[in-house]
DNA sequence: TCTGGGGTCCTTGGCCCA
DNA sequence: TCTGTGGGCCAAGGACCC
């Protein structure tokens, strides 16, 4: 029988910026995008009882909690801890699988003996956690990820409109008791069940695990297709057989950006391609990775409908110029009058690069790039993202880069 | 009040080919 | 030669997760 913890910090941005700003302890605090477009990362408790959660817009955030203070968030320093707990989370197994950065499973099994049974790594991992980082952490503990992940949100804190609830901090499910533990679970805590899922379900009168448990499995494959019916179905009764991985590979990279203001304008669209292309074009060479596929999202204004455009070439690609030569046409294609608020870029079907540009043919070709992609890395790895970047996307005097901090939850103001 | 950015996985439909 | 079929690949969209 396996033994899975589920690890997951409590607030954890949140709790990352109370460290360093001791004085707003016990108030209402929110990190996440803060402008109008933004929307909520994390929220301390006391901001919850009034109703603030993560993925809430931060208009609708900053009209609920009106006091609150609204930190724009920094990913770069939330990376920096979350490897600090994943460094206590490898005191006890090799097999630790990151979600996030901000929670991990960790299989056990073969820890016991070292470090007693699995309730008790788990209060381990929390005290040390609290101690060594000054975080909170919630461990679920069961025989596979599933219940384990359902018990660590049980163990967890929670906020009321008076007070706030602590929580247990570790929750255990034996096994065998699994049953007993989920029946009563509303049915959207499922894995996959999201608002479009929960509609079909409570059509069906489906509304806790217990209820899903006893729908004929015909019936259910009628609402939601037999792939996920099969796979509702078996977790209704706990059952889980996915392994702890600890190195999965990314499938894709891709970067997304929300405007603060929409574009109108074929030259505006192409500035903000040309960037985005640049920086998933920095990150495939920093995974050593091209990308055969390539895709071209974009966000219009008119209540909010995206269109996806994707091309697959013969051969991996990791520049950016030639991302860009690959997109552009696409983007030619999507007419941008109407309003546009995102554009996005990504690569999948990641595989090795086979035939490099040679410094000469990149030059040759680019005439909108200053310098070659490999030269750009060697900039940016000495002086900073923002020390260089494609002439193109230069805005203002001022180098208009991706970077993955205060943008990720939106706009600034 | 109005909806980010990083992803994964699935479904559907079209096309090509054996 | 024509037609049907099924697999594989691809494009696009959608649902979902944190």
């Amino acid at each position: 029988m396996r033994t899975i913890l589920h690890a997951d910090m409590d607030a954890f941005f949140v709790s990352v910026e109370l460290r360093r700003h001791p004085e707003l302890v016990g108030q209402p605090v929110v990190v996440g995008g803060t402008g109008n477009r933004g929307v909520v990362a994390a929220a301390s408790y006391e901001a919850r009882r009034f109703g603030v959660h993560s993925a809430l817009p931060s208009a609708i955030a900053r009209n609920r909690c009106p006091h609150a203070v609204f930190l724009a968030g920094d990913h770069e320093h939330y990376g920096k801890v979350s490897a600090e707990v994943r460094a206590i989370f490898d005191r006890y197994t090799p097999l630790v699988e990151p979600l996030s950065l901000d929670e991990a499973f960790l299989d056990v099994t073969g820890a016991k003996g070292l470090f007693g049974n699995g309730p008790k790594i788990a209060q381990q991992i929390r005290s040390e956690v609290a101690d060594e980082l000054n975080l909170g952490c919630s461990v679920g503990v069961a025989s596979n990820k599933f219940v384990a992940k359902l018990a660590s949100v049980e163990a967890k804190p929670r906020a009321y409109v008076d007070r706030i609830d602590p929580g247990e901090g570790v929750k255990v499910v034996a096994a065998g008791a699994e049953q007993v533990f989920l029946d009563p679970l509303p049915v959207e805590r499922l894995w996959g069940v999201g608002p479009v899922t929960l509609e079909k379900l409570i059509r069906l009168g489906i509304t806790s695990v217990r209820d899903l448990r006893h729908v004929d499995l015909a019936v259910l494959a009628t609402a939601l297709g037999s792939n996920q019916a099969r796979h509702l179905a078996a977790l209704a009764v706990g059952d889980d057989d996915r392994d702890v991985e600890p190195d999965r590979e990314a499938k894709s990279i891709g970067h997304e950006e929300t405007f603060a203001r929409n574009a109108h304008e074929r030259s505006e669209m192409r500035t903000h391609l040309v960037r985005l292309a640049d920086a998933v074009a920095s990150r495939l060479r920093k995974a050593g990775v091209g990308a055969r596929t390539l895709t071209l999202k974009v966000r219009f204004d008119d209540g909010f409908t995206t269109v996806t455009r994707s091309t697959t070439g013969s051969e991996a690609i990791d520049s950016a110029e030639m991302i860009v030569a690959v997109l552009e046409p696409m983007m030619e294609a999507i007419d941008p009058s109407p309003g546009i608020r995102l554009v996005g870029v990504s690569g999948s079907n990641l595989g090795p690069v086979f035939h490099q540009m040679t410094l000469d043919e990149a030059v040759a070709h680019a005439p909108t790039f200053g310098a070659t992609d490999a030269a750009l890395d060697v900039i940016r790895d000495r002086f900073g993202a923002d020390a260089i970047g494609p002439a193109s996307a230069v805005r203002g005097g001022k180098v208009q880069n991706v970077r993955r901090g205060g943008q990720q939850w939106g706009p600034d103001q």
